[in-house]
DNA sequence: TATGAATGAGTATTCATTCAT
DNA sequence: AATGAATGAATACTCATTCAT
């Protein structure tokens, strides 16, 4: 089979299936940030397919081309918060290999991914555990980036840069610290002073040395 | 207090419209309180006023009598939120005098609000700031709570138990660890292990003993 | 307690009651006719509550202060019809003692409610058998007026008048005999010639005259 | 049959037609297939042009090219029942010669039709004659196997087996028979005991004799 | 010939709200 | 003070149909 030119008809078909292909990417794209923004504006229960067609002037029944359902799309908002959530998070903890040290990068790209990912940040860890758990059967991307934060731990428990204690519950206090940083921020930015993003990135560091301190020969 | 000579017709009437105060606050605390519990049991968006109305024996209709609509029937459920809140806090804050102790008295009441009132506290704590400030008009206790943490916390600088810093900022530390705890049990219970409230207090206690240790070595 | 006018309060409240208990049930009876008209014109899954209310003025949701859903409105064209059904076939049957002229009478009341009731009868015997098995709880009054069939036909065995055979399957074959002539003529009228209301009649009565005949002689 | 000189263009143009003739018939086919099958096991309203094309591999879009609208398709699914309606009476009348016997062999192919095809069956003989007087167009099978029915009457009338009288009535009053049978089975399967589908052929045979003996010696 | 995208009308049902009484 | 009737807007979802390709 030699290298001919592809016949007109041939190239004219892959063009057109390859726009008809990128359109349809583009529109599906189109629609997972209109629902994630509506989303996160309006809770799970607010959430209407209606306002996200409409968001981005389409027909509701549009939507049921792209998604099977309601729940199907809003699943798919929270997959791709959560497969860049555990990037971020992985890609800080291979940055280092001194184990107190990736403890904190971790825990930096954490408030960073919520700083920078408002909406999904919300749509993934500030909502009824209802919805999560309805969507048991899916892999769940979550679990890798709690993976992620648990190894670290461990790993410096056997380095004895922080005590031994249990991991599970040690990994929950650690996660429960910048969740609330930046889930205070979320809601607070604006009512209350010093939770713009700057404060925040301080205030973890601040909160970070505390708790180096405090493991330091318990 | 003696009888004085109130005319008949108008101690009739005066009488008549205390029943009648007194009858119309009684149902205004009724329909609050199965509005309440409603309200904790479903959530916001499952929240309906025909529900609401048929667990006191009225029509939907009648609520329109005491709350000009939904969203001021459930403000002032917030509002009653905000209150029991505050009060907590004070209480906790009362009952003791060293300057240290008080901090975790604070705390420790934080968390035990938020695990009593799952419901509340995220309406509270967990929105977009929206909802609450458009209850422009309502006195912010939000603030006052607020208020009685920084004191506490500033007393405790004065007293050198902890290191001198900005108050404010230290405040929403604080805040932001006791916030992290609940609001994320609220998200996970039953979807990550140790988030039950057991833990979530055990917890605490760990994490308020990392902070003073932290502070202590400053 | 003497006859004193009553007080001109309670004569209004009385009178503004029944009035609005007259509205209701009026209202009721025209939900009633439109659904049972629609209902027969379009079978159980053509049915929609929307075309009902407009049918009679109303909006959709209207209907769903008169019945709880879709079902329940349906069961009540259908109660309505086996009800009247079943008194006119009774009453047949106890207009005579002689037991050969009573399951004539039946079988005549059967035709002439049929012809007279033709929206009724579609509803109530020529639909899937889906819809009347879903109301399976509800008192079967359909039964009714089959017991009445079957009793008219077991006394006329006992009586020597019909030979003596399986009554289920007796009462069965009867009913078809008139069903056949009802249905038929519901769905031929205009179509096929001479099936016309004095038509039937006049076959119902050949048929009737060959099936004693055909007893006669088994 | 000699292989003339078409010319070569013409013939290729003419077996192209026919191969694409033959697949756009052996499509329409595949299409009239599947929404028979969809048609039987869903009965009339849950029937989707949806379905009938996945069913067979193609878009719904599809359809369209094959038939008009959702309606044309249905009335070529009818069609074909009405066909094979009429065959099937057809060749029980022709399989015997004696008039009583192929009075008998047509009702007996009637039940037969009606058991073994209840949708079609439900559709061609028990809905208002509205939606197949629409088939306007389509020359009326209907008719032909209701004249199979009359013209054996008339012959068994001038045999002397059935006593003289209106053939059309007499020929509306056998249909009425059979179809009282078919179409309570239809409608009370599951609801009224003995409605299956071998105690109807029992008691079409039951009501058969019963015919035959009124007629003897009327 | 066949398809993918899109739409508009339709379905049942729920809810907040208004109005006359 | 309380109610019953009624409405209009909203919800998720399905379907027949059209159009450009």
């Amino acid at each position: 089979m030699t290298v001919t030119a592809t016949p007109r008809a041939e190239r004219i078909r892959s063009n057109s299936a390859d726009r008809r292909t990128r359109a349809r990417e583009d529109t599906k794209r189109a629609i997972l940030e209109a629902a994630t923004a509506l989303f996160e504006q309006r809770g799970y229960e607010g959430f209407s397919l209606r306002q996200v067609a409409e968001g981005i002037g389409y027909t509701a029944t549009t939507i049921y081309l792209y998604f099977k359902d309601k729940d199907e799309l809003l699943l798919a908002v929270c997959a791709e918060g959560f497969a860049e959530f555990g990037s971020a998070l992985e890609a800080a903890a291979n940055n280092t290999t001194d184990p107190a040290l990736r403890i904190r990068a971790i825990g930096r790209a954490y408030i960073n991914f919520g700083l920078t990912h408002p909406v999904h940040y919300r749509v993934m860890f500030m909502q009824t555990p209802d919805f999560i758990l309805s969507a048991v059967n899916q892999p769940r991307e979550e679990i890798s980036s709690y993976q992620v934060f648990m190894d670290a731990i461990t790993a410096a428990m056997r380095a004895g840069v922080i005590p031994v204690a249990d991991p599970l519950e040690t990994t929950n206090l650690l996660w429960a610290n910048v969740h609330g940083l930046v889930s205070l921020s979320l809601s607070s930015k604006g009512v209350v002073p010093k939770w713009d993003e700057e404060s925040v990135r301080r205030m973890f560091e601040v909160q970070h040395d505390l708790l180096e301190r405090g493991w330091r020969r318990v």
